[in-house]
RNA sequence: UCCUUGGUAGCUCAGCUGGUUAGAGCACAUGACUGUUAAUCAUGGGGUCCCUGGUUCGAGCCCAGGCCGAGGAGCCA
C-alpha cells in the first residue's frame, strides 16, 4: 500500500479509509498511543493498537526512535488532543531503536548545546525539524523571487586563486603533501607543483566573478557556500555558511537598496505563510526563552510580532553621517552608557552602536547607507565628497549586519586608485578590471547572509543552530 | 584571539565553611494498565565529580596548567 504523509493525512477528512504511514515514534502512551512523526510537518500523528492483537513481542519493539510503518483505517479520533487517528492493522518495525542507548530522549529537555552533539540526530525534534523547514522554505523563496524578477542564476567558483578579495583570512585547497612539500629556488612551497599549478583556496565571496555575470547577463545571483578561515566564535558567525549574492546591471545604490527591501520581505512573507505551524511553534520557544533573561534584557517584541512588523514597515534608511548624529546626540551616548564613546566623524561603528540604532532607536531594520571609505571595501563606489562610498549595510535587531552591499565603483583610474591605495595586486585581478575597460556600466549588488535570514526567521539565537551541520573554530564534526 | 562564565548519573541540575557511604527530577530496566496527550503508579540499576599536577590528615569544593562548552567583544554575512 502507498505511503501517506502526515501533512497529508492531516487533510483527509476521516471515513474508516485504509491508509498506510511511516514514521519515527516520538512516544508510546498506555501501550496503547503511538506518537509518530515524518517530518513532513510538525504534527505528530496518533496511532491506537490494540496490545493483545500486536503480541508482546512487537510492542516491546515500538519504543521512542524506533521506525515503523503502519497500516489502517483512519478514523475520527475519540480522545481530545487530535481530531483524527489511525486505528493499526498492521505494524512493521522497519528499524529498531534501543531506547538504553538512543542518545536522543526527548522528555529530558535536551539543550540546544547537547543537541548540537548530537546533530546527526536532532533533526528528529520538534525544533530543529521546524528549523529545517522553515529554511528549505527559505531557500526556495529566494529563488522563487529572483526567478520572478528575471534573475538569471549563477554559479560561482568554489575553489578561487585569488587571494585578494579582502573579505577574510581563507582555507587553503592542495593536493601537495604538508609533511614534505616540493620547494622552489628559494627554499619556498613550489606551487606550480600543486594540482592547479598555483595556490588555491576556499571562495570568500562570489562577488568578483558575480561582477562578470552581471555585465552581459544584466541581473544575476548566486546562492551558494561560502568560507571563510576567521578565528570567530561568536552567535552569527561560521566557518562555512551559505551566501546569497545578487549583482546587477544599471542599478544605483538605492535600486540596490530597493530590492535587497523587497526580497526580505518577500521571503518572510512567504515563510509566514507556508511555514505558519513551524513559526508558530518556535514563537511560542523563543518566548520561553525570553522568560529566561532578566526583565531589562527582554525583546520587546514576540517572534511572530516582530517578523510581521519588518515585512509591514518600510526599513529605515540613513547615513553614516546621519547615524554619527543621532549616535553623538542620543541620551545613551551623553551618560556615556557605551562601551565605545562616539564623538567623531570616521569611527568604525561598534556593536553596541548598530544595535542602538535598531533596538533602541528606530525599532525595525536600518539600512545604513555612504560610510566612510577608509573602513569599506576598494570596489565600493566613491561619492562626489571623495569621503564616502556609496555602501548600505541592512541592520536586523537581534542579528545586526544581515546584508552587505555598495554600488560598484565603474570607473577605471577611480578603481585602480583604490586598489593602489590598498596595497591590492591589480595585475592578477586584470580579468576583474577588464568589465571596467570593456563596456562597464553603473551597477550595484549585495551580500545576504543566509544562515543569519534564518536566524532572524526561526528566532534561533546562535546561528550554529540554524544549519544542520556548523562548521566553526575547532569544530567540523559529521 | 581577548574578557566573563561554566564542566557532577544517559539528560537537566543541586551539592553549605574542605570532613564519613555524592543527591533530585526526568530518562532507562522490571511489573501493572484498552482512551493516553511530556500518560500514570510501584520497584530497581546507574558516577573517571572534564584532564594533569599541587596544597592538605582529608579535595566534587582550594591553587596552577590544559581541554571543551556558553555569553560578550573584535573580524564580518
Amino acid at each position: 500500500m502507498k505511503r501517506t504523509k502526515i501533512s497529508a493525512l492531516l487533510q483527509m477528512i476521516p471515513q474508516g479509509q485504509m491508509v498506510n504511514l511511516k514514521g519515527w515514534v516520538r512516544s508510546f502512551r498506555n501501550n496503547q498511543f503511538v506518537a509518530l512523526n515524518d517530518g513532513s510537518t510538525l504534527h505528530n500523528f496518533q496511532v491506537v493498537l490494540n496490545m493483545k492483537a500486536v503480541g508482546e513481542g512487537m510492542l516491546k519493539r515500538i519504543t521512542s526512535g524506533a521506525c515503523i510503518s503502519v497500516t489502517g483505517s483512519l478514523l475520527a479520533s475519540q480522545g481530545k488532543g487530535q481530531s483524527a487517528e489511525v486505528m493499526a492493522k498492521e505494524i512493521e518495525v522497519l528499524g529498531d531503536c534501543d531506547p538504553e542507548k538512543y542518545p536522543l530522549q526527548l522528555k529530558n529537555r535536551p539543550s540546544l548545546e547537547y543537541l548540537r552533539e548530537i546533530a546527526h540526530l536532532r533533526f528528529r525534534t520538534n525544533t530543529f525539524g521546524a528549523v529545517f523547514r522553515v529554511r528549505n522554505t527559505l531557500a526556495y523563496a529566494v529563488h522563487q523571487f529572483f526567478n520572478e524578477k528575471g534573475f538569471v542564476y549563477l554559479n560561482t567558483p568554489v575553489i578561487t586563486a585569488s587571494d585578494a578579495e579582502g573579505a577574510g583570512e581563507m582555507f587553503r585547497v592542495t593536493t601537495l603533501n604538508i609533511k614534505n612539500p616540493p620547494l622552489n629556488e628559494n627554499g619556498e612551497i613550489d606551487f606550480r607543483e600543486d594540482f592547479f599549478g598555483r595556490s588555491t583556496n576556499l571562495t570568500v565571496s562570489g562577488q568578483l566573478e558575480g561582477e562578470l555575470g552581471a555585465m552581459a547577463l544584466s541581473e544575476i545571483y548566486t546562492f551558494g557556500p561560502t568560507f571563510r578561515a576567521e578565528n570567530s566564535n561568536t552567535t552569527r558567525h561560521l566557518a562555512e555558511f551559505w551566501m546569497i549574492e545578487p549583482e546587477m546591471a544599471f542599478y544605483d545604490l538605492n535600486d540596490n537598496m530597493d530590492i535587497a527591501e523587497e526580497m526580505l520581505k518577500y521571503v518572510i512573507k512567504y515563510a509566514l505563510e507556508k511555514n505558519n505551524h513551524d513559526i508558530d511553534f518556535l514563537a511560542k520557544r523563543a518566548e520561553e526563552e525570553e522568560k529566561q533573561k532578566p526583565q531589562q534584557e527582554r525583546a520587546e517584541m514576540g517572534l511572530l510580532e516582530k517578523l510581521k512588523f519588518s515585512v509591514e514597515h518600510d526599513f529605515a534608511r540613513i547615513t553614516y553621517t546621519e547615524a554619527i548624529e543621532i549616535l553623538r546626540n542620543c541620551n545613551h551616548n551623553k551618560k556615556k552608557k557605551f562601551q565605545y564613546l562616539v564623538d567623531s566623524w570616521g569611527i568604525d561603528l561598534q556593536s553596541e552602536h548598530e544595535r542602538y540604532l535598531v533596538e533602541k532607536h528606530f525599532k525595525k531594520p536600518v539600512i545604513l547607507t555612504d560610510y566612510p571609505k577608509a573602513i569599506k571595501a576598494f570596489y565600493m563606489r566613491q561619492n562626489d565628497d571623495e569621503k564616502t562610498v556609496r555602501a548600505m549595510d541592512i541592520l536586523f535587531p537581534g542579528i545586526g549586519e544581515i546584508v552587505g552591499g555598495s554600488q560598484r565603483e565603474e570607473r577605471l583610474e577611480k578603481l585602480e586608485q583604490r586598489m593602489r591605495e590598498c596595497n591590492l595586486p591589480i595585475q592578477e585581478l586584470n580579468w576583474y578590471l577588464d568589465t571596467r575597460r570593456f563596456g562597464g556600466c553603473p551597477h550595484a549588488g549585495f551580500g545576504l547572509g543566509f544562515e543569519r535570514l534564518v536566524q532572524f526567521v526561526t528566532g534561533m539565537g546562535n546561528i550554529r543552530d540554524v544549519i544542520p551541520f556548523p562548521r566553526t573554530p575547532k569544530n567540523a564534526e559529521f
